[in-house]
DNA sequence: TGTACATCAGTGAACGCGCGTTCACTGATGTAC
DNA sequence: TGTACATCAGTGAACGCGCGTTCACTGATGTAC
């Protein structure tokens, strides 16, 4: 929040974000160092005293994809009127956040690829919010509430992962198209995940 | 398969196997005109006789490992003792195929990321063989045989795909070891996908 | 509160590099008669 | 079967570019006394 000084202030912050808005416009891949550089009004060199290398910095711009896709599942479960640890509120946030993945791949192609693009470096601090985190939390839920067996506790979690992972990957490669499918993909999304998972009664 | 003349003979194919054994050795990202050039002993400008850019290129090089994984697949089949058109033979094909994919991009990754990698060009010619046409084909043998409920049948080839797709990508992203999950990630989705797919007598 | 000084966070110039693509060219191949 | 000639598939040099990273530097900030 410093005024026009010398310092920056933001600078490691505003990098991120700036790679973040560069990944959303024009792909992970477009990402450069000096493109960051004038994006955040600074020299090259004022970059790497925030990070070793490009590497790393892409590595964190990567995770702040991964955790602005899960800022909005938590949004889209805010939105929800049920709450509370009844069954239906538990399904009812196992849907949205399977329908929040799969749409955010859709709707923010750019970001989702970032999300999951091969870095060759690892962030410095654990995702936060995590997408995985999410998941795994709903799905204890659902566990503990009876909606899966607990004979599947250990699977389901990847397994509806997978499957959300998988269409979101699908969509965000454009390639949904090569099927015929003319359906809500969510929706085959969230029926499918609960004949696999949901205990019959 | 011509001599050392002057004239190479076979150089776009060449440089298509090229792009794919650099692609399996460094991964996708890695390839380069001239790094292809040299490695097939011929000057960059060659290259440019037989594609537009770069970019035509590397859809080629993306398509081939396709194809690749594609051959695969129908390896694993021609290996499956049982044949016909029985359900037993058809769920076991069903089987192979989604162990194959999922194994493919467990023990190639690099090469299942290059068949699904972002590119900037399509390649000229459809997929030969195609993973998805032999899934589609698979599952239509299935729901004639009513294995699959024909209810189920504008929906169950791509359910199968992302399915599949997803716990390959999750495999060749290192990301099942995020997931404390412990088992055959293989059965996982095989034994998802007959809950959420097979007729339920 | 003022001052000396260490540390922090930038600048700006320069480096060397590998890249995709272009161009005029030339040797090899294939075809028409 | 031989020859003239068009076409094909390479060469090799050159272009301009943007890149990541380095370095000596300097101005701003914060701290000890």
């Amino acid at each position: 929040m410093s005024k026009l000084g010398y310092h920056h202030g933001n600078l490691k912050t505003e990098l991120v974000t700036a790679g973040l808005v560069l990944a959303d416009r024009s792909g992970f891949e477009a990402i450069s160092l000096r493109e960051l550089a004038r994006d955040t009004n600074v020299t090259p060199a004022a970059a790497l005293r925030h990070f070793n290398d490009l590497a790393h910095l892409k590595a964190e711009i990567s995770q702040s994809a991964r955790e602005e896709l899960a800022r909005q599942c938590l949004a889209a479960w805010s939105k929800l009127e049920s709450s509370g640890i009844t069954r239906e509120s538990a399904i009812e946030r196992f849907d949205a956040l399977a329908r929040c993945y799969v749409s955010f791949a859709q709707h923010h192609t750019n970001m989702f690829n970032a999300a999951f693009a091969l870095c060759e470096s690892q962030p410095a601090t654990p995702d936060n919010p995590s997408p995985w985190a999410l998941l795994e939390e709903v799905v204890e839920d659902l566990v503990a509430l009876g909606v899966i067996p607990k004979a599947k506790r250990n699977e389901a979690p990847l397994t509806a992962w997978s499957m959300v992972h998988g269409m979101a990957t699908l969509e965000s490669h454009n390639l949904v198209h090569v099927s015929k499918f003319e359906g809500n993909t969510a929706d085959l999304v969230v029926t499918a995940l609960q004949s696999a998972l949901f205990a019959d009664e």
